[in-house]
RNA sequence: GGAGAAGUGGCCGAGUGGUUGAAGGCGGCGCCCUGCUAAGGCGUUAGGUGGGGUAAUCCCUGCCUCGAGGGUUCGAAUCCCUCCUUCUCCGCCA
């Protein structure tokens, strides 16, 4: 939700953002649904005001009263349509981007920060399908495509990649959460996910509820409609999940192996800071997912989103790209965004300003996600890096079958 | 799944149809008092939104909000309905 009072005291720059987002058309429809409603607004609180009385009324009062309140009446149901429209529009223009977000729309205007750590020179890599065990065609003859078991060690693996991540983050003072991942509509409009992105959720009609695509939505959820004391901020979480998404319109893309599956898991960060604190947050949020990524020896590469790639809520996010042998290119395996306000205000997450309450700055970034697995099964062809050891990865990932 | 009770401001908690957006307490903030601290005194302190004024972080003013949404009534925190949530008991269960 943008600050829709400060948006139209002075529009231009506001509009010009979003703009980048394709998202001027909708702004502009929001603007001149406020200038509606703000219109019809005098008149239903003057008829209210009407309506007051201190006592007992009068015969004659009555009377009066009958007449105001039938007029009331059309008044408020006109507002309230006019409001309903309103609100609608206002859940379909995205946060504004950052003035550093580049322009573009698709991941080639994507502009690269920096590059680090060596591709491995491989002759004949062998990739991820055939270094771990997933047994697709298994999971396919029983949940269909895009789904895979992980076995064996290539189970520990993955398991020791979230105990590393949860074990950093937790000693840098993050608290760790095991969220709900089945979630209602209304943690889904709150992050932004609904309406933008709705295609791309699992529904339960009979249930009402939604299968959380990622922990941001449960974890955001955490402190909606609270007024959080100041010095209790920044607060930061850190959460595992796994994480469920539909994929439609990702027909034909990464059909192959475990790159793009309907399940997967995913450590997450997660921080909510005063204003002024959310762009160094950003930054933090970065390093914490290089630092693993880097300890896990990953050749990677860090990109800041084009405008229009960026999910609705967020103002500027930094994708972590590490290094897919099989592939011969970086493929995104961390994004970290930083969603100033917009999902603070709906969500109604506040602190106690100097003036009142205010939005908190939200944001999130991945840790670590089942997708580095595949890297380090692709880069190392097997041999574990040496940070995962402690936490009970085997050396070297054998595939016994069946 | 069945039966019952309850949801009021940052927190606790009064309030069963009309000067109640809401007593009182705690917490917060300001001032005073006291070598320091502790204690004490006085005052202040819900959120949202529309309009107006100003150099303004400010002031004036209307409206909405007592879990959410509907209804009854001239008038609802208070009565009715639906939903959500919490608690107690029973049943089931990792």
């Amino acid at each position: 939700m943008i600050d829709l009072r400060a948006a139209r005291a002075d529009p231009g720059p506001v509009r010009a953002a979003l703009a980048r987002k394709g998202a001027a058309d909708a702004f502009d429809r929001l603007l001149e649904a406020d200038v509606r409603w703000r219109a019809l607004v005098p008149r239903v609180d003057e008829l209210r005001a009407k309506t007051k009385l201190k006592g007992k009324p009068t015969p004659e009062q009555l009377d009066e009263l009958q007449a105001v309140k039938s007029e009331l009446r059309a008044a408020e149901d006109a507002l309230a349509t006019v409001e309903a429209e309103r609100d609608a529009l206002a859940l379909r223009v995205p946060n504004p981007p950052h003035d550093e977000v580049p322009d573009g729309a698709s991941e080639d205007d994507a502009r690269e920060l920096r590059r680090v750590g060596e591709p491995p020179e491989l002759a004949e890599p062998r990739d991820h399908l055939e270094l771990g065990r997933f047994e697709m065609e298994r999971a396919a003859r029983m949940s269909g495509a895009r789904f895979g078991y992980w076995v064996g060690d290539t189970a520990r693996l993955a398991l020791a990649l979230y105990r590393l991540a949860l074990d950093r983050l937790s000693a840098k003072g993050f608290v760790t959460v095991l969220p709900p991942v089945l979630v209602r509509e209304a943690a889904l409009v709150g992050t932004g996910a609904f309406p933008s992105d709705e295609a791309n959720v699992y529904e339960l009609p009979e249930d009402d509820l939604y299968l959380a695509g990622t922990a941001e939505i449960p974890v955001a959820s955490l402190h909606a409609g609270e007024i959080l004391p100041v010095d209790e901020l920044p607060l930061r979480y850190v959460a595992f999940s796994t994480c469920f998404r539909r994929e439609a319109g990702a027909a034909g893309r990464d059909t192959r192996g475990m790159i793009r599956v309907h399940q997967f898991n995913k450590v997450e960060q997660f921080s909510l800071t005063p204003p002024e604190q959310s762009w160094d947050e950003l930054e933090l949020l970065l390093q914490n997912t290089e630092e693993l990524v880097h300890d896990l020896d990953l050749p990677y590469r860090v990109v800041v989103l084009p405008a229009g790639d960026m999910s609705s809520a967020s103002a500027k996010t930094y994708d972590v790209e590490v290094w897919f042998p099989s592939q011969g290119r970086y493929r995104e395996t961390a994004s970290i965004s930083n969603t100033t306000d917009f999902q603070a205000r709906r969500l109604q997450i506040r602190f106690r300003g100097q003036h009142g309450p205010e939005p908190v700055h939200m944001l999130n970034g991945t840790a670590v996600v089942d997708r580095m697995a595949l890297a380090i099964l692709e880069n190392f062809q097997g041999d574990v890096p040496a940070a995962l050891l402690p936490y009970g990865a085997p050396e070297r990932v054998i595939v016994r079958s069946p």
